[in-house]
RNA sequence: GGGCGCGUAGCUCAGUGGUAGAGCACACCCUUCACACGGGUGGGGUCGCAAGUUCAAUCCUUGCCGCGCCCA
């Protein structure tokens, strides 16, 4: 007994009831002990984000596999939670503070925590919010944060552990400085852009009255960062180069600073390069850094003159100038900085060598610099140039970490899908560069080091521990930074589940809990202590996730963050747990705007889902993402083909509709129903086989095969063949069948428009509180059958034969014609005979003779080969007619030589496959059957 | 400079060693009792260019042209 549906479908109403309603029942994650884990973890989005296009087809595809496979009967746990984002949230906080002329400096670090905690709690929800709205099926009642308590702990002990193997180090070196945000940066957080800049050429006096070879007194460099020069600390020459063979080992002597620097000889310099000398500053670049190391200069030895803020401070030796001390590293805001102060000088005391440029006129100019396109550094977070600058920071040992994971991918025990990203996959992993951590915010997991007097560290997970380590009565400090975001979400797939199952205990006194991001952590966990977390975790439970859904069985995130976490996953899986978090990884691409744009706030072009789902509901927009989704390409937005997910989503509706108004309701088993009529086996076949491409496509994650699949099935077989061929005569058995296969569509469909399939599933009857979401997969416990395809298809051909002869003779559609089939073949006969009233309805042929036809004018057409002739006497236009058939024996004609051709030529019907030279055999007796019909019928027409 | 990918109907995209498809758009027809967010019919593509392999190439190989991304 069904429901009544309303005439009108609205989207917003049922999305918002059924959420809530399977949210409330638990229905994300049902209890299943015994069955089949299949599980997945979200990319964890930043706490205090919003959701935009990108999370919408990433979150979609996740919950399509998550749907599919609870439908399936298995265990699915979709891992959902959020991260702390460094970085990101900081900086909102410090925009907030800057909003009310405020700032961060004006408060202890543990109070301003304090203020990132209040936030977090304010607008952490947003973006969960969001995914609900969009139908994702997460397992809400283990919510993760990545600086959870537990989530802390793991994160602890990874660096410990790390440490402990000799894979965590502190390091003197070059960092990327972010000199905006105050921190270091990873490679990755690097982005390079060519920008407009100058390349200054400059003469370098020799010490001591020494000459070059060719007379000259001084050594041209050139540079792009002139500034860099009251920090120079050698010039390098290539070993082999003749001119400055004698010079090596002599001096130089700076301008501005009067530093006396050596002549290096090193493979670096290039003597093909402009003098083919090269300045060294080895404090502010990496391959000047390594030259230095080369000649001589320790780390700690090399000159810095920069501060954080990237403005000029004194060099160790004390030789920079009074006036350049604060100037910013160059011209900011409109105010002049070291490098036009440099430039200026050394143009003032002649050391600028000028260039000369030819105008468009011919005319030569002189320039102090030459213009050049410059690779440039970024931070991706502050957008300012990033400083190479010399401090101490903890690396991870990327390169041996990285070894396993490449040996996975190798022998196939990780599959990335699309195979094309293995390679991109390979080249950075077997390229990989020490992994700097250490972060100099104070939102994020504090790095468990603390340091004696003389600055050596003691790694522990508490301080009580490191104590133990430096001994009784050695005054300790913590290390002041954070570590990477990207460390502890590298956790996420074993992190959210338990791990470390056991974890260390911890060692001080008073309860008091162990690192978990240093002072902030603790006032989170103190608030913790008075409010207990909503989910806690059983350690019973704890242990059996971790053990039944560890590894995962799949990762889905978009090509971008390949190696900022996917890679970092699978290195710390590797090394914590010892095995691949999960045995594929799919990776897909962006969502672009229509244009092909790049979306991005500062372009405008924004598209946002929230609105998309307002306008077409969630269904459209998660059913677009799915079909646009092939493997290897980037989505471009097309509102009109959401649009068109929407009237699919209202198709179906009122097919349901139908159904209902035809006591068609819902089915009461899996296997399909026993059926007669061909029609219904024909349909039960159609679900057969729309089951098994459904099936195919998803576990190929081919999202877009498997969508159109769904899609083609209802609208092209069930709404506008079955459903027209059954109008007039639904009988029991055609109720069943048809309220089954509505069921299936509900149910193939559901992983992809879960709103409207749970809605009508449940308005088609009683379902003993069963619903949708937790329903069982279909199973029709049927076979094809081609006999009953065989005939239906039949009717199809006819049908559209008609239909097509009637428009191109401008017949009304409407009109019921008689018709005449002189040698119908056996198929023909009983499909005529027991399909009468369908012909009729569809074909609108009625009666059919299996008889010559009389003489006259008449439309002539065929389904198979059966060829019908339908007099019109006095209303077709013969000469329409003749020209239409005409047309049709053209083509039929070419199709049959060109297969002759083919098939009189030896070396086809010898080496082509045999299916080949058949299909060619049956094709080519197809057409010269058409071409003899066509010539017969043209015939009659005199 | 190195690597990867893309170029198929007006647009957005699938696809296959055997002569090409979808959605939208377009044209014509239809107030058929589920649906005009609908139904029916149709037009439209030398599958970027050139050479090669093959009985057969849009598909495989090479080169070129154009576009995009990543790395240096």
């Amino acid at each position: 007994m069904s429901t009544e549906l309303p005439k009108t479908f609205d989207p917003a109403e049922i999305e918002a009831r059924w959420y809530t309603h399977w949210e409330n029942e638990g229905l994300f994650r049902p209890e299943r002990p015994d069955a089949e884990p299949y599980t997945i973890v979200n990319p964890p989005p930043n706490v205090t984000g919003s959701l935009h296009i990108g999370h919408a087809l990433d979150n979609t595809l996740q919950d399509i596999m998550i749907r599919y496979e609870r439908l399936r009967g298995k265990d699915a746990l979709w891992v959902v939670g959020t991260d702390h984002a460094g970085i990101a949230t900081q900086m909102v906080v410090e925009r907030q503070l800057e909003a009310k002329q405020d700032k961060r400096t004006n408060y202890s670090r543990e109070d301003f925590v304090a203020k990132v905690w209040e936030w977090k709690e304010e607008s952490g929800g947003t973006i969960t919010r969001q995914l609900r709205r969009l139908g994702c099926s997460m397992d809400w009642s283990r919510e993760q944060f990545t600086m959870d308590e537990h989530f802390s702990n793991a994160v602890l002990k990874t660096f410990v552990d790390l440490h402990n193997d000799g894979l965590i180090y502190r390091d003197k070196r070059l960092v990327n400085w972010d000199p905006k945000l105050k921190t270091a940066i990873s490679d990755l957080e690097v982005e390079t852009q060519d920008m407009k800049g100058s390349f200054w050429h400059f003469r370098y006096p020799l010490e001591d009255g020494v000459t070059l070879a060719d007379g000259r007194d001084y050594i041209e460099v050139a540079t792009t960062r002139p500034e860099t020069m009251l920090a120079d600390m050698a010039v390098a020459v290539h070993p082999d180069d003749e001119r400055y063979k004698s010079v090596v080992g002599k001096h130089v002597v700076l301008p501005i600073t009067g530093r006396c620097v050596p002549i290096v000889a090193d493979e670096h310099a290039d003597p093909e390069l402009g003098s083919g000398a090269v300045k060294i500053t080895p404090g502010h670049d990496f391959n000047d850094f390594e030259v230095g190391k080369r000649a001589g200069f320790k780390p700690a030895e090399m000159l810095n003159m920069l501060d954080a803020e990237a403005n000029v401070c004194q060099t160790a030796d004390g030789l920079v100038p009074e006036e350049f001390l604060g100037l910013h590293r160059f011209k900011r805001d409109g105010v002049d900085g070291a490098r036009e102060l440099v430039v200026q000088r050394l143009k003032e005391s002649g050391h600028l060598i000028p260039h000369i440029a030819k105008t468009k006129k011919g005319e030569e100019q002189e320039l102090d610099a030459e213009p050049r396109t410059i690779a440039t550094p970024f931070g991706d977070r502050g957008g300012v140039v990033i400083e190479p600058w010399l401090t101490d920071q903890w690396y991870v040992d990327a390169e041996t970490l990285a070894k396993k994971p490449i040996e996975a991918v190798k022998n196939g025990d990780v599959e990335i899908v699309p195979k094309a990203w293995e390679k991109t996959f390979f080249n950075w992993m077997e390229n990989i560069q020490p992994w700097c951590v250490s972060r100099q915010l104070w939102w994020g997991h504090r790095i468990p080091a603390w340091y004696d007097g003389d600055g050596k560290a003691y790694v522990a997970l508490s301080e009580a521990e490191a104590q133990a380590q430096a001994g009784e009565g050695v005054a300790l400090t913590r290390d002041d930074d954070v570590l990477d975001t990207w460390f502890s979400s590298a956790l996420w797939p074993f992190a959210t589940l338990g791990w470390p199952e056991n974890p260390s205990p911890p060692a001080g006194e008073g309860g008091a809990p162990t690192g978990a991001g240093g002072e902030g952590s603790a006032t989170m966990v103190a608030a913790d202590a008075a409010k207990p977390s909503p989910n806690p975790l059983p350690q019973g439970e704890r242990a059996s996730l971790l053990a039944k859904h560890y590894p995962n069985d799949l990762l889905i995130s978009g090509f971008d963050i390949l190696f900022f976490w996917d890679a970092r996953m699978m290195m710390m899986g590797q090394y914590t747990t010892g095995t691949n978090p999960w045995p594929k990884l799919y990776l897909h691409g962006l969502v672009r705007a229509a244009d092909g744009q790049k979306m991005s706030k500062s372009k405008g072009n924004v598209v946002d889902p929230l609105g998309l789902i307002d306008q077409y509901g969630a269904d459209a927009l998660r059913f677009f993402m799915a079909a646009m989704e092939s493997q290897g390409r980037d989505i471009k937005m097309d509102d009109k083909r959401i649009e068109g997910y929407r009237n699919f989503a209202t198709k179906l509706w009122n097919a349901t509709r139908f159904c209902q108004s035809n006591g068609i309701g819902a089915s009461s088993s899996i296997a399909a129903p026993k059926a007669s009529h061909a029609v219904n086996r024909w349909i039960i076949g159609e679900v057969v086989e729309t089951k098994e491409a459904l099936d195919a496509a998803l576990a190929e994650l081919r999202f877009d095969a498997a969508a159109n699949t769904i899609y083609h099935f209802v609208w092209d077989r069930f709404c506008d063949w079955y459903l027209e061929l059954i109008k007039g005569q639904i009988d029991e058995e055609t109720k069943a069948v048809a309220g089954w296969t509505l069921d299936q569509i509900f149910v193939m469909l559901h992983p992809f428009m879960p709103f409207i399939t749970e809605e009508l599933w449940s308005k088609q009857g009683e379902r003993a509180n069963h619903p949708l979401i937790t329903a069982s997969w279909v199973d029709p416990q049927a076979e094809v059958d081609p006999a009953a395809k065989a005939e239906i298809d039949w009717l199809i051909a006819l049908t559209g034969a008609v239909r097509t002869a009637k428009n191109e003779l401008g017949i009304a559609p409407g009109a019921k014609l008689e018709a005449f089939c002189p040698a119908p073949g056996e198929l023909a006969k009983s499909v005529v005979e027991t399909n009468a009233a369908a012909i009729e309805r569809l074909a609108r042929l009625t009666p059919i003779h299996f008889a010559e036809a009389p003489d006259g004018a008449a439309m002539q057409v065929a389904a198979g080969e059966d060829a019908f002739v339908i007099p019109l006497e006095g209303i077709i236009d013969i000469a329409a007619e003749k020209a239409r058939l005409e047309k049709a024996l053209e083509a039929s004609a070419k199709e049959a030589k060109s297969l002759e051709g083919r098939l009189s030529n030896a070396n086809f019907v010898e080496r082509a496959k045999p299916e080949a030279v058949e299909k060619a055999r049956a094709d080519h007796a197809h057409h010269t059957a058409e071409v003899a019909r066509l010539e017969a019928a043209l015939a009659r027409l005199g």
